[in-house]
DNA sequence: AATATTTTTGACCATTTGGTTAAATTTCGC
DNA sequence: GCGAAATTTAACCAAATGGTCAAAAATATT
């Protein structure tokens, strides 16, 4: 039991509540029991609103993941410079995230269950993804000079990571660290310059 | 249903049977009965070994921790220079995942849901981490000027970021960046150095 | 071979859990 | 104010699930 926000409306609330216990307790994990009690309903009026389970919990993934994976494909996609493009990822990833820091590891987690099922729907439609672009963008950069010799995609891959993994791994830096949630939070504030200069630092030329 | 070792015994069988769907599935996914089955045997046997789920999948997750965790402590309490300390931490935490490219996520997911628990569990005894010797061992070189100037802090997170964050993050980099499974193999085979080079040319002064 | 011990099984139980139903209550259109 | 529609509830149900038990089968002990 939480504070039941009395100005939202009962869908809103039931929304609010799953996400909570969603991302919490994952689709296996996650009791509708919980869920209405979050909301300060009945589980009956759980099931008028969402038919059942897996749909409401389709429509809470969907919001989640397409929170993430939108910034993921700019990056690809967008015009902008090289450099540019890193550190506008990082400053406005880590921005969305720190809002929702949970919502990495457990979107993560669904997919891994079922990578084919979920990816699916999260790319459906013209929104699949086209890293070739940004790939062929390093490519270009190193063919000029301006950053040295180095594999594209592991470029890609230590972006992703720098920027997203310290959200997966939360928990454990935090104890392992010491780090409070104020701590924690300023050193991502941080990290939105320090990984593209690291970044840069050692690709450029 | 998969393939049952005859030459393994019982106990032996539920561990491996139990592993395989508790990483899948995680503990709350996890049935009773798809652990018996995929061991080959009944329900009642496998509480005869393990008197309860809670106690079977203490046991798993113990043995996966106690893989990932040691490691990383040992990057903090080793007296090699950092750059020899960088590279071997890479090369070696990457052998150990790629034999079981699931674990992380699945030691991550279970802290996620109760971090004084199992982190408690973790690091019982003398087996605290100790992150102060390496940050100071950091520190030390930002002094002698042999790198420069960098967050002790933000090195480290990047440095297991980008050496784990890929396996976490598997199936999303396979699908999404057309990926088989012999090459992300490959690519993480190639990471081994790749991410040592691409820290030490970031920081090297 | 006979007996004691360990391992394995099928049948069963209690609880949890997702989901339904019919009735009650509230809200809305008039 | 009144009937209809939407919202909310309490009571229930069936299936799934963790766990038990007594008997059977296999193994070890003498």
């Amino acid at each position: 039991m939480s504070k039941i926000q009395k100005d939202k409306t009962t869908e809103e609330r039931i929304l609010a509540a799953a996400k909570k216990i969603f991302v919490q307790q994952g689709m296996a994990g996650a009791r509708m029991q919980d869920i209405a009690d979050e909301a300060g309903i009945n589980k009956a009026l759980l099931h008028y609103y969402f038919k059942n389970k897996e749909q409401l919990f389709e429509v809470i993934f969907m919001e989640a993941a397409g929170r993430l994976f939108p910034r993921i494909n700019e990056i690809f996609l967008s015009d902008q410079p090289l450099f540019e493009k890193i550190e506008r990822f990082c400053s406005e990833y880590i921005s969305i995230v720190l809002e929702n820091p949970y919502l990495p590891l457990f979107v993560l987690n669904e997919i891994n269950r079922d990578p084919d099922y979920f990816l699916g729907k999260v790319w459906k439609g013209k929104n699949v993804p086209q890293p070739e672009k940004f790939l062929a963008q390093i490519e270009k950069e190193v063919a000029k000079g301006t950053i040295r010799r180095i594999s594209p995609l592991n470029l890609l891959m230590n972006l992703i990571s720098m920027t997203i993994f310290p959200f997966v791994a939360k928990p454990m830096f935090q104890k392992n660290l010491g780090l409070d949630e104020w701590q924690f939070r300023a050193t991502m504030e941080q990290r939105k310059k320090e990984i593209p200069k690291f970044i840069i630092d050692s690709i450029k030329k």
